[in-house]
DNA sequence: GGGTGCATGTAATGGGTTACATGATTCT
DNA sequence: AGAATCATGTAACCCATTACATGCACCC
């Protein structure tokens, strides 16, 4: 049996369990869906796909359409959804940690005036932001999804996304009090 | 003037400015510094220093042992600490999101029975961990480098994982919940 | 005429982990 | 005797983004 990718394939796994798509679709669809968790590009779900089609997880269907590109439907076969199951009862690896900000204040000492400081306000500004996001994310679930099964599980993960994001700018509003503490005792 | 890579040479640049290293003492370094916001392997840090060393940001000193292999010890050059400067106060990028567990949660709904259970709880029991240690992080520095002018900067970053961690932690125990609920409503 | 959206895919490039290879010493 | 520590480095491999290439239709 053909190798079937890594991680990228079982999103995409999960995403086509929602209803059959194409790669295209995929793309779009991910913004509102595993956004906030998840990122894949066109690069990966392409070979992605074709690699699961010959490992027999998903069947392709072509749509032809006028004026339009042609569309390479995919939909999962019985392999696939059990494929998608198992991979689900694996528990997850945790990720190697790249903070890339964190790693800059970590050596902040060696930064020029001010520039901690400007860092974590934009920090604060786009994590603040992010909590609104998510509380909209959450209402408009509820809403347009309300009789949908799956939505107890979206509105998990939407949570812990506003959990996090609160968690930083907590903590961002601390630490630009103690960035103001530094500054006023070099002075 | 050669490439000096990503972020990693800059992470090189943040530790070799706290003082002189080798590689092997990089990586080491590593699990009691910048751990909890970055990781690097050797396959990365041998390369970059030989990177480095033709850019003029370090410069490589040798030093024989006896009975053990010789040391290759760098250190920053004044064009190194510019780089790091310059590094510093350009605004990081915020990371592209992979996380795995919240993307099983996501598509929850298709887990076998009390599979989404027993991810949360070890979630939830690694990061009280983490809380743990990053509280005992804190109490060590506060005590072993209380003189060290960085102090405060390293502060900073392990007091923003503790607030994740306790974040993540509360979001568990919400969740924890939710799934109880939900199959009690199967039932 | 020129941008945007639909839709597919490949290739070049870069980032990163793991395994391998070497070799002496010290600890169990 | 065997494992771990010190110390360096390379090579194979996987993962991921970006740019490129194609082509029609619709709107301004």
């Amino acid at each position: 049996m053909a190798k079937t990718g890594g991680a990228t394939a079982k999103a995409l796994l999960g995403l086509l369990s929602i209803h059959p798509m194409s790669g295209y679709d995929v793309r779009q669809l991910i913004p509102w869906s595993i956004g906030h968790c998840w990122s894949e590009s066109y690069g990966q779900i392409y070979p992605a796909l074709k690699q699961m089609t010959a490992a027999g997880l998903v069947v392709k269907k072509t749509e032809r359409q006028k004026g339009k590109p042609d569309r390479n439907v995919y939909s999962l076969t019985q392999a696939g959804r059990d494929e998608l199951q198992a991979w689900l009862s694996v528990p997850a690896e945790e990720p190697v940690p790249r903070f890339e900000l964190m790693l800059k204040l970590f050596f902040g000492a060696h930064a020029a005036e001010g520039v901690n400081r400007r860092h974590v306000e934009e920090f604060m500004a786009a994590e603040e932001k992010a909590v609104q996001v998510y509380a909209a994310t959450e209402k408009h679930l509820k809403r347009e999804e309300a009789n949908d099964p799956q939505l107890p599980y979206w509105l998990m993960t939407v949570n812990f996304g506003r959990h996090r994001s609160r968690a930083a700018v907590k903590w961002a509003k601390e630490t630009l009090v103690e960035l103001d503490r530094l500054e006023l005792g070099k002075a």
